[in-house]
DNA sequence: AGGGAAACCCGAACGC
DNA sequence: TGCGTTCGGGTTTCCC
């Protein structure tokens, strides 16, 4: 399920070469087939094609778990949400059942974009804002330090995990880095955000930061069957380990629901504070 | 305003 | 073994 650091390993290997490939800066668009047309949001697939083709690829950047590929004329976004990868391939590899997109290159080599659940979505717009400008502050944006933090919570009242993972606070951060994050800080999700003061927002924002760098260097997390990238999976401290022990305190791990999502904590170590 | 539910999907895991 | 059922994960949209 790419979060964060998935995407970011995805960009680099497109942006500057990676996972074996050399990277597709410069290279122009030279066909567009869409394989199934409820990825693309915004236009249909024929007008899609008839605009991305031509177009050279300028640069290549992440905004939250957003791909942007800057073209000539127009920003092409790709969201995998639940899964996939994205991956350089050359032109005769066949389709796999899972290619929702390729868009051949001018070097015999072609873009796919794989997604097995059909949650993935492509846009193609001439003003990026369209896509992502609702989203939140990066999250190793520099301004962006305990006291920001710190404000940001307190004048919001909200359940701390959903409000962590609500893009249009803060973008980047999913369920499992979540997770990961609030047990290094010792804080339970449920926690009311204007409740947390300077001391945890310090350690939590070092926390969040310390997840998504450790995930980023071990290239993601790879359970998800398509995205073969990551080793991030045998680190988890808490994600999918109930009833095992925290490695902190040896207490078993629980799972509860909080926002409709899947939450795995230690009772121990991430007590609610009674008010 | 915040929170819960449903919808979108389908391979994997589980239950019988 | 083989079948049917449930689950999960990111986001949007709708409802209370």
């Amino acid at each position: 399920m790419p979060e964060l650091p998935e995407v970011e390993t995805i960009v680099r290997a497109l942006r500057d070469g990676g996972r074996g490939g050399d990277s597709i800066l410069g290279k122009k668009i030279v066909n567009a087939k869409v394989f199934w047309n409820k990825t693309i949001e915004e236009t249909g697939p024929r007008i899609f094609t008839k605009k991305i083709v031509g177009q050279k690829i300028k640069n290549i950047s992440r905004r939250g778990k957003y791909i942007h590929i800057h073209l000539d004329n127009d920003h092409l976004f790709f969201h995998l949400r639940m899964s996939g990868d994205i991956v350089i391939e050359d032109e005769e590899i066949p389709v796999h059942k899972h290619v929702r997109i390729n868009l051949s290159l001018d070097d015999k080599r072609k873009i796919s974009f794989y997604n097995p659940r059909k949650f993935g979505r492509v846009w193609l717009v001439d003003d990026p804002d369209r896509v992502v400008g609702k989203l939140g502050i990066e999250l190793f944006d520099k301004s962006l330090d305990k006291k920001l933090l710190h404000q940001m919570l307190n004048t919001r009242k909200r359940q701390l995990k959903p409000l962590l993972m609500d893009q249009t606070f803060i973008s980047g951060l999913g369920n499992i880095y979540t997770d990961e994050a609030l047990h290094m800080s010792k804080l339970h999700p449920l926690s009311i955000s204007d409740q947390i003061n300077m001391k945890e927002s310090s350690v939590l924002l070092n926390s969040i930061r310390s997840v998504l760098e450790t995930g980023i260097k071990t290239n993601g997390a790879s359970f998800d069957w398509m995205y073969k990238g990551g080793e991030f999976q045998n680190q988890f401290r808490v994600f999918q380990r109930k009833g095992e022990e925290c490695p902190v305190c040896g207490t078993e791990i629980r799972k509860m629901v909080v926002g409709q999502r899947g939450t795995h904590i230690c009772p121990n170590c991430q007590q609610l504070q009674e008010l």
